[in-house]
DNA sequence: GTCTATATGGCGATAGAC
DNA sequence: GTCTATCGCCATATAGAC
């Protein structure tokens, strides 16, 4: 997922890595073929299971670098103690970049856990399942603040939560559904992506609001 | 999809239809294996080319089944005239019904979709199209009357199309990992979902009011 | 139409030279 | 560590009897 930014060619255990990770994300698992990979990697086909053993293993490795690189900066993010509305904002400046350059990235992280839930627990760690325990506390927290100065019900973190990442994710799961349904060409999606994300913080702040 | 409801065994072509349909939305196109669709339709796999000539016609019969009946229901009840806040309400209820029965369909389709594309034009024919473009048009004349009454900004019906279609289907997109970010068992998720159908009709509606 | 048996090819995986 | 050559399986697909 990673580009290697200096000169020199990375090791070929890397470059192996690296390709898989590509065409893994394009075709997802069942979909990959061995073959594909060794040529995007310039290696030979034995050389992955030189250093992975199967093709399983080779799967594995990927999603635990994918995913594991996915959610923590986010996480982070919201369970941080900046105000409300500004989370808003970074949570939608901060997947905007990477799902842009990334288009199969978020797609392949949704089948994948969806068809096999082992790998989303292998990936969640204790300490992630506490870190996580902590920024619903956090999100809670501010949204019953905000409810106690408003003067109104407050919020439930965990459905606030699943209708932030639901509108900000939203756009680059259904890409394909919404370009058609939308008639947007693939500048015209770039272009809508730009509004979005100066129009959904806006759009959420009011709802949070009275 | 839909399964029988009369007493009388369906027809091998139908049974091969159905089974086919569970087992490609279970594992997705790649993963799905001929010998497993013809054991749940209860015939021979040789049955399977008879009917449908190659694996890659089954799904594409699968496909067009399920994706034709998915999105025209919501479609045309966004084009109708009845008022803007009760077609949240009617959205929220007309997915969370399908989606709750059948975890694993929206997965399917946006990944069968983002990873062939020419799947999704294949079914949007040009009265589709038609009607997609009216159920904008119709949003948006919707969203510029509240816009005047309320006198503010009016919200793009784009985005705002966007962002309802997030809000509601995301929980079924990213089910598995929002069970275990939010330490969900499936009857926690049952009564999440529960909760959201209540809670989200009125949360859109805040942000739209004013 | 539905079955049994078989062909065909492709893919993951291994052996072994260098 | 990296390659060439090859194995063995398994999934799709076909032939042909009933």
């Amino acid at each position: 997922m990673v580009k290697p930014s200096g000169q020199p060619e990375p090791d070929a255990r890397t470059r192996i890595l690296d390709a898989a990770d590509a065409v893994f994300v394009r075709h997802g698992i069942d979909g990959a073929r061995m073959q594909e990979i060794a040529n995007q990697a310039g290696v030979n086909k034995a050389l992955l299971h030189y250093y992975f053993r199967s093709k399983a293993d080779l799967a594995r490795a990927v999603w635990l670098r994918i995913a594991s690189s996915f959610a923590p900066g986010v996480l982070q993010l919201l369970a941080s103690d900046i105000p409300l509305e500004d989370k808003i904002d970074r949570v939608v400046e901060a997947y905007y970049g990477t799902l842009t350059k990334h288009p199969y990235l978020l797609v392949y992280v949704i089948s994948e856990a969806t068809r096999h839930p082992k790998l989303v627990e292998e990936i969640y760690t204790p300490e992630r399942k506490l870190a996580a325990r902590g920024m619903i506390a956090t999100l809670r927290r501010q949204l019953e603040e905000k409810a106690r100065v408003d003067n109104t019900a407050a919020i439930s973190a965990e459905q606030f939560l699943v209708t932030l990442l639901g509108s900000c994710l939203f756009p680059f799961v259904a890409r394909p559904m919404l370009t058609t349904v939308l008639g947007l060409g693939p500048d015209e999606f770039s272009k809508f992506i730009d509004k979005r994300k100066r129009d959904l913080p806006l759009f959420l702040k009011r709802a949070l609001r009275q």
